[in-house]
DNA sequence: CTACGAGTTAGAGCCGACTCGAGGTCAAAC
DNA sequence: GTTTGACCTCGAGTCGGCTCTAACTCGTAG
């Protein structure tokens, strides 16, 4: 498969996948045609899969290059690439911990602001006119 | 309140307060003491909890400046608040998404490694040696 | 034959959001 | 009165991960 190609079944960009075999993140060397241009396996793929899923949840470069270079020497290193991924897991989990959190509080906003805008506009049948100043309540609403 | 005072209580490093307030991230301008130093109110405590929120969920500061100068402006910018903030909502749910189709690859690569790994130290209690080279399957491990 | 499209390299540039450093002010403690 | 520590401003530096450019090489189609 060309560049391409890997390109289209991976939705990473041409540039990202020679940026990519230069950061040492494939698990072998990326073979050549005659005229030295990449030629990428179904394996390859599926481990750019891996890896675009590794990077959209956060796992930095050098720690996917490190679980390459082990994938890479074989076995005997199965411990520490399942400790790799045993810490990437908790981190993720982490994250999305995190993320609900803020989920949380935004939620909160947006039905102070739903509530707010319905009793707004239900105020503006009462009276006449959308910049009629109503009393401001005690706190800032932001 | 100081800025030592409010960094504490945030999370935020000085540093990043004052440049927050550069930015505009804050809804009034920040008063000073007469020695020029920044005055922190409860209210603004408030904001920059939920600030960080938004930040640790990926808003850009861009999104939060032009949040902050609606508030300013007050009445009349309420639609527009809520629709940032709906928008952000949809983003991080997206983002939660995401994350878990991820996790689940993760998930999925760390079982297959508990298991092999339960498998092989089960071989060897059969065999003699750590470096003895068992037949390798079909498919490269990564 | 030449034009095109898809690839190649090395290296520079970009972006957002901090993060840090230098050099200075000020108030209170010793 | 000087030392400490917290603060100030301004501007530069950092970081990761792309992203793009320029100049070049191929192989094929018209």
């Amino acid at each position: 498969m060309s560049i391409g190609e890997v390109s289209e079944l991976t939705g990473l960009s041409a540039h990202t996948l020679r940026f990519y075999e230069q950061e040492g993140l494939f698990v072998e060397a990326v073979r050549r045609n005659s005229a030295g241009r990449r030629l990428f396996t179904e394996q390859e793929v599926g481990w750019l899969r891996v890896c675009a899923k590794l990077r959209s949840s956060g796992m930095s470069l050098p720690d996917i290059r490190r679980y390459a270079e082990l994938a890479r020497e074989g076995q005997g290193t199965e411990a520490e690439r399942f400790e790799i991924l045993r810490r990437h897991e908790a981190k993720v989990t982490r994250q999305m911990a995190d993320l609900q959190e803020a989920l949380d509080v935004i939620k909160g906003k947006v039905a102070l602001y739903a509530e707010h805008l319905a009793a707004g506009s239900a105020d503006s049948l009462w009276r006449d006119g959308p910049t009629c100043p109503s009393t401001v309540p005690a706190g800032r609403q932001d």
